[in-house]
DNA sequence: CTTGACCTTCCTGTTGCTGGAAGGTTCATA
DNA sequence: TATGAACCTTCCAGCAACAGGAAGGTCAAG
């Protein structure tokens, strides 16, 4: 398929995708017109990437975690390490997220329109949550 | 305390606090000698931008959500109305981290080292998990 | 065979930092 | 009191990860 269709199921820009493509992350193939060509586990790879991409992991985290099942022989260890090191890694983002939407629940439903300095999620705050 | 103290606080390097300074997110005080001195509510404040920048959330993003607590006038319904966004938007990215952790608990949990191309994690993101 | 919606490359601009230079401040120690 | 290390300041340049737009090729429909 071309970019345009990759780029509506993946997600992402076209501009995004041949930025992706500019620095190694996905190749797909060329017609004889040249255009792009982008295979369907090709999509997957891009979906992936849109989705690490905006949980907060970094391009070069990414290209990590990609190769993570692009690697046909899985057997070396220190890429189960890097998965490891990645689980850990979304685990504390996972709670981290959980505080922080703690954190806006309070305020959408504790301080209801009261604007009084005595709010129960300003002394969450002010302790450090 | 110097801005030093405050980066050791908050995870932040002195750079980052001294551009979110240049564009108007945290304001410290300042000493007789022009140094800055931050008190322990803008620690708070880095603290928070910390997090919720390693979580994908724009600088943009961060500067509503630290809107949120320091309108003192809550009562405002636009106000919450991005703060329920936001909700949303988190509920979004905690799924998608425990997708994201499942995934990679597979890889390295269960294509333990055999390099079989059937290995079920590369069946699971052919899907489109 | 032209019109519009695609696609291509290339070049510039923006965001969100990061590093380094050049210089002032503070504090312990000689 | 001075000297050096470890801070701090501003400013300027560069990098990462795109986004916008120009200039032009391709393709399917009327």
């Amino acid at each position: 398929m071309n970019i345009g269709q990759a780029s509506e199921r993946s997600g992402l820009p076209s501009k995004t995708i041949r930025y992706y493509e500019d620095i190694g992350l996905i190749r797909p193939e060329r017609g004889e017109n040249g255009y792009r060509d982008y295979a369907a586990t090709d999509v997957h790879k891009l979906r992936f990437l849109q989705r690490s991409r905006g949980l907060g992991f970094s391009v070069e985290e990414c290209r990590q975690l990609l190769a993570l099942y692009e690697d046909k022989d899985r057997a070396s260890a220190d890429v189960r390490d890097i998965a490891q090191a990645k689980l850990t890694e979304i685990d504390r983002k996972i709670r981290e997220l959980s505080e922080l939407r703690h954190t806006l629940e309070h305020l959408v439903h504790a301080c209801h329109g009261n604007d009084r300095p005595d709010c129960p999620i300003l002394e969450e705050l002010s302790d450090g949550g």
